[in-house]
DNA sequence: GGCTCTTATGTAACTTAGTTACATAAATTC
DNA sequence: GAATTTATGTAACTAAGTTACATAAGAGCC
């Protein structure tokens, strides 16, 4: 069995500016002859719920987002897909051979590495390296979402939204929109806003069109140990 | 490399009664020297939240339920692992060398053949049967999970409460507190007892001390197909 | 500038779901 | 059969989601 490298990549986190090809180039640089780059701009989609998954893609920079969207228009994220890293819902597809139970839409403009489904299969098969990575990545984002299902079924808005300003690239400033929160936290625009209007009246936030500036980042976090 | 047979196990109802050691022994037979087989009772806790994940086991008979369990006492369950399967869970750990996130507790006595951690991941790299039994598993825990997000976030009481109800073992007959279906579509007891008070109104159900007799199976497709 | 169009936010009224706090009743155990 | 445990019933209240708009801030165009 042909060894491709023994470092498995470490995880990383979503949206960080730097060091974006460094850390995975390590464990996989020999597999990069393997897949092709393809860029794709920003607030396309990726793939469909239904979709047959016919290749695996590996983001060398920028963002995907995995999310449910219901008849009625509400929407979920599931998670994010950060430079170096994998779809877990693509590899999942792909190894029991199903269709995409979800919506895979860029955020910002990514550089991927996809390969086929061969391609795939075939350095699973001969990698050990490549599993590890690949593998990781699963066991990660399945504990992931299912600490999802548990912050939306047990905690409250106010504790999930708390989190969700606390947890901006640009803290303390939140460059989204209502809308934009309500999908991550897995809530509706009108709650959302309501609850921002109740943090703005206590003095926490200050609110924007488009953006949120965080006054009192230390009673977010009192909510979130409160309630979580 | 050694090849330990070819064909994958088939998806498997959970809970069924009949055939349920026959169709995993074909794909895995080889392997059950392997694991040490074991005998667990009912309700008997078999990882917690936290605890790291030291072995990989393998459902022969009875079944599991994992679960996510809040400080108030709220409960969810994620998913059962019936006879032929493996549990998701415990293979992301292993893989991902976490910790568990969830509650794993048997719901009937279960026999497992349980592989420590080494056997496991030698047993994944030597043998592809082994291999694609456990990844397909992994997909299909994967999708199922997703769905239940969509299903917890996105379809009321009712109609969740009617497909529980209509995906019973014994239909029509239901045998189960109001706790434990509460626990199964991740409400409250309380909400649970005033659903069913009203499909009981509307002469859909009958309900009794532990068991539910469904009286117009129809009505609660209905339910689903309406507002799912 | 002023006009239009799109996107974002505000808000009230209402419905559904979750929580708190008990009461009642059916099994089980002693 | 009395005590205890377990299951269910229910009311009152709080939180969250929905419906249905109103308002307002920018963007693009003349």
């Amino acid at each position: 069995m042909q060894s491709i490298g023994e470092q498995t990549a470490e995880p990383r986190k979503t949206g960080s500016d730097s060091e974006i090809i460094n850390p995975i180039d390590v464990a996989i640089q020999p597999l990069l002859d393997l897949g092709q780059t393809t860029k794709i701009p920003a607030n396309q989609p990726i793939f469909h719920r239904g979709d047959l998954c016919e290749s695996y893609f590996l983001v060398i920079s920028g963002s995907v987002k995995v999310m449910l969207i219901a008849a009625s228009g509400r929407e979920i994220v599931l998670y994010h897909v950060g430079a170096g890293e994998s779809c877990a819902l693509t590899t999942s597809c792909l190894m029991a051979g199903d269709h995409y139970p979800a919506e895979g839409i860029t955020e910002t403009a990514v550089t991927a590495l996809v390969f086929d489904k061969a391609t795939f299969h075939r350095s699973l098969h001969e990698s050990e390296a490549f599993r590890k990575l690949v593998f990781a990545d699963l066991g990660k984002r399945f504990s992931g979402v299912i600490s999802r299902i548990e912050q939306v079924s047990f905690s409250g808005v106010d504790a999930r939204l708390a989190e969700a300003l606390l947890c901006q690239p640009q803290f303390p400033q939140v460059f989204a929109t209502h809308q934009m929160l309500a999908t991550d936290i897995g809530s509706a625009r009108e709650v959302v806003s309501r609850q921002l209007k109740l943090f703005e009246k206590k003095g926490w936030v200050k609110l924007g069109r488009g953006h949120i500036n965080v006054l009192q980042p230390e009673a977010l976090r009192q909510v979130l140990n409160n309630r979580s």
